[in-house]
DNA sequence: AAAATACTGTGCAAAATGGCTCACTTCCCG
DNA sequence: CGGGAAGTGAGCCATTTTGCACAGTATTTT
């Protein structure tokens, strides 16, 4: 449901659109797989689009754990809480593959958002997305087991509905980091897996294969 | 913190600014305490705005389990999942007291956010302020034992900051209400709250007082 | 004021989870 | 190519959490 959003966005606002808007193109960067592109705690005064590739957001808690908030793929902003005020990062964004980002300075994406009402338009249909899909995970974790939750993780990674594909691998994905998105130890991803496994939810081809009956494990009591 | 980003808001946008923009005054509905605002499930054509009371939203999943997603006080927006396309309602919004609240047809709201700069500008910075308290939550619920996020919960609800003020009571809210805000059972926050009792950092005397040193259980390892 | 309805404090057994350890297998880098 | 680092599958046990159940205490309602 968060892939019908972010093809509707792109539908409407292609990113060279978007480059116009902003008016400084220059400020492409071409990040590489597991390089680092803000770290929690630094200063945070600009905005990141993703134009190609996937960025992982984490953040570290005072206890030393991590948690992973969120995968985002081409058509998603982040860090956008340098808009909203907070002057320090509160996490931390890595490239999971090469990665060709946006970066826009705070000043800059203020006065697009101030000057074009399209973009205006465009950010705001973002953050309701966005504060869907937020809404949902909390929901997710208040209502469903463990279990349950690396189901859903694994169902979302996997991009069920784009362009009717049926069944989609997920690149190199770690149990460790799976688990931090779960909310849970790795031993226990561990466990699920091999369960969703001999069940046949997944498959494992090289990569990671889901298969869609694992839509199972979420809906059933 | 999200208290801090409110009053910010409020001091760039008074109500009456607000009704003024959206041009339709007539829609501000007085909804008494324990009154239903709207259903999950409903037909989804409009967004709330509280300027006055208090808002508990609501989600039931499939095997009848209740969880409390947030309450919110005056200066917040309620349902703007129908502007994002969601076309019924994914929870329920009731009053927990008597609110104000001022409805506005979707149409109506778009169209203010196409044409008034400064409605765009105080929407946007509420989206983003919405989206870190999710985040918030979301992380809290990622790394947090039932105990801290039952602390937090509390830390919350007391309005802590707003004015200096120390301590603040809550006003009646039920046990089941924060089991199910912190994804807990009820026996579990009854165990808690008198833990929290019996080690001094709440207090009941008629309603319930929550101090400060509350803290110290969130922030402890 | 009595009756009906919430709400709260506890207790307990069953289930789920967290936190480790250890042995293997893969993958990557020098 | 070899060694080391990272990732995985398993098992074990202490805790935590759930899911009831019940009795006592407020609150409302009539």
């Amino acid at each position: 449901m968060s892939s019908t959003a972010a093809n509707r966005r792109n539908r409407e606002f292609d990113p060279n659109t978007f480059l116009a808007m902003i008016g400084d193109v220059r400020k492409i960067l071409a990040v590489p797989k597991k390089q680092t592109i803000f770290t929690q705690g630094d200063e945070a005064d600009a905005v990141f689009y993703v134009q190609k590739g996937k960025v992982k957001l984490t953040v570290v808690s005072k206890t030393g754990k991590e948690a992973t908030i969120g995968i985002l793929s081409e058509g998603n902003f982040f860090g956008e809480g340098s808009l909203a005020g907070q002057a320090l990062r509160m996490g931390s964004a890595a490239a999971m593959t090469d990665c060709q980002l946006l970066r826009i300075e705070k000043k800059a994406m203020m006065a697009a958002l101030h000057r074009e009402h399209a973009f205006s338009d465009m950010f705001v249909a973002y953050l309701l997305a966005r504060n869907i899909r937020y809404e949902e995970d909390l929901v997710d974790q208040l209502f469903n087991s463990s279990e349950k939750r690396l189901a859903r993780v694994l169902l979302m990674l996997a991009h069920f509905g784009k362009e009717g594909v049926p069944e989609t691998v997920v690149p190199g994905i770690s149990q460790e980091t799976l688990a931090e998105m779960v909310g849970t130890t790795r031993s226990r991803v561990s466990f699920f897996m091999n369960r969703f496994r001999k069940l046949g939810f997944i498959h494992y081809n090289g990569g990671l294969q889901v298969h869609s009956s694992l839509l199972n494990v979420v809906l059933h009591d």
